[in-house]
DNA sequence: TGCGTGAGTTAGAACCTCTAACGCAAGCTT
DNA sequence: AAGCTTGCGTTAGAGGTTCTAACTCACGCA
């Protein structure tokens, strides 16, 4: 790597810092190409040798995030001794990270632009999380389930060593996790007084179930 | 109601439906007062007039959308037989309101401002759907559950005739409903080519079951 | 050591939100 | 019915945004 290319990437990396903070303080509108060159000490326009448009940086910080969150949740997988100490390690991990940066996860999982399409290298990052998961599912006994078929389409046209089952339950799983994490992030449980922790803890033991 | 008030009232309903158009079509970034205004045949700063500002605007929005998703999964419930039908018909109802205007469906339940607090109205406005849900959970038969007691902290403060039990089944499935729907909005599932209706069929029957 | 290119600059167009100041006319009140 | 209030519309403008165009300079590569 050129000393040019290096201080290209560091320059890029610095704008995304500074974008992940003004993402956590202000949400996503709040993420400003120019406010973020100005704390740079570089006048507005200048960022865009860096990074087309805004949408572009914005679609880095999520493939960014998929690949912080994939990291994550497999270091966290890696502690346990049975497997079901890793599939609720991974999916701890999995609302440890979405806590810690609320704004961040919602920002891979809340309201996308309609017409947005994921680059591949999104798409990629982000199968590679819920694939993850399925491993660590498949090592658990299942029963038969009629939604097994249904996922035998995708699994076999991917050469992922992942069974439908195991594919079913990592999708349904995340979809639970995803229906408690999402809706604490919003606020939605605040006004009740409730204790989220447990709500969470019986949805991770339903995973485990079947 | 005097005329004045009338006109008025008028004025801000034919903003709020051109807002949902553009909300449908842009997102919610695409919301412009200016926009609505010209579009109305006013000039820009026209609508401040009838909106203290852009959020009040969005606020409205988004008590309006709740008052309707709570109308709209009412009516559905209406006409079930059983109560295992009514269950059933609510949930499917949640969904095809979802999808019918996902946007709008994402601005309650997706990605807040940080530092939002609804308004007491909204607040009311959320909270009836989810009361109408448990009413009709509550006909059925449920097991015990551990999590109860954390749920009649809540449960006992409000002078709801509604069971612990029953909203903690109305919570915990509009957890795993909304899991489902979020992530299918925002096209999670398109790429796996997976059928949607059947996972979200699956995930309603595990209502019904405890 | 030179030179090309990449990285910065300013200017500016086209949007946005929202405030201020002003005028008109509609409708409420007497 | 006439007058007055007040609500509703206007334009001007400040300050923000994204992003393009045109220009300059100096850094790093050969």
């Amino acid at each position: 790597m050129s000393r040019r290319e290096r201080y290209r990437a560091e320059t890029r990396q610095e704008a995304k810092d500074h974008a992940l903070a003004q993402l956590a303080e202000h949400g996503p509108a709040g993420i400003s190409v120019n406010a973020i060159a100005h704390r740079m000490g570089l006048s507005g326009p200048a960022l865009y040798r860096y990074f087309a448009n805004r949408d572009a940086l914005l679609s880095e910080l999520i493939s960014d995030g998929y690949l912080d969150l994939a990291r994550t949740m497999e270091a966290a997988a890696g502690a346990g001794a049975t497997p079901e100490d890793r599939v609720r390690d991974m999916a701890h991990a999995f609302r440890a990270w979405a806590l810690a940066q609320p704004q961040r996860y919602l920002l891979l999982f809340g309201t996308p632009v309609p017409g947005y399409e994921a680059p591949e290298g999104t798409i990629g990052a982000a199968q590679r999380t819920l694939v993850a998961f399925a491993r660590m599912l498949q090592e658990l006994p299942a029963e038969e389930n009629p939604l097994d078929a249904e996922f035998a389409r995708w699994t076999s046209t991917r050469e992922l060593d992942v069974s439908p089952s195991a594919f079913r339950r990592a999708v349904l799983g995340w979809t639970r996790l995803h229906g408690v994490l999402s809706l604490e992030l919003e606020g939605h449980f605040t006004l009740m007084g409730l204790d989220v922790t447990q709500v969470y803890a019986q949805e991770v033991r339903s995973l485990l179930e079947h």
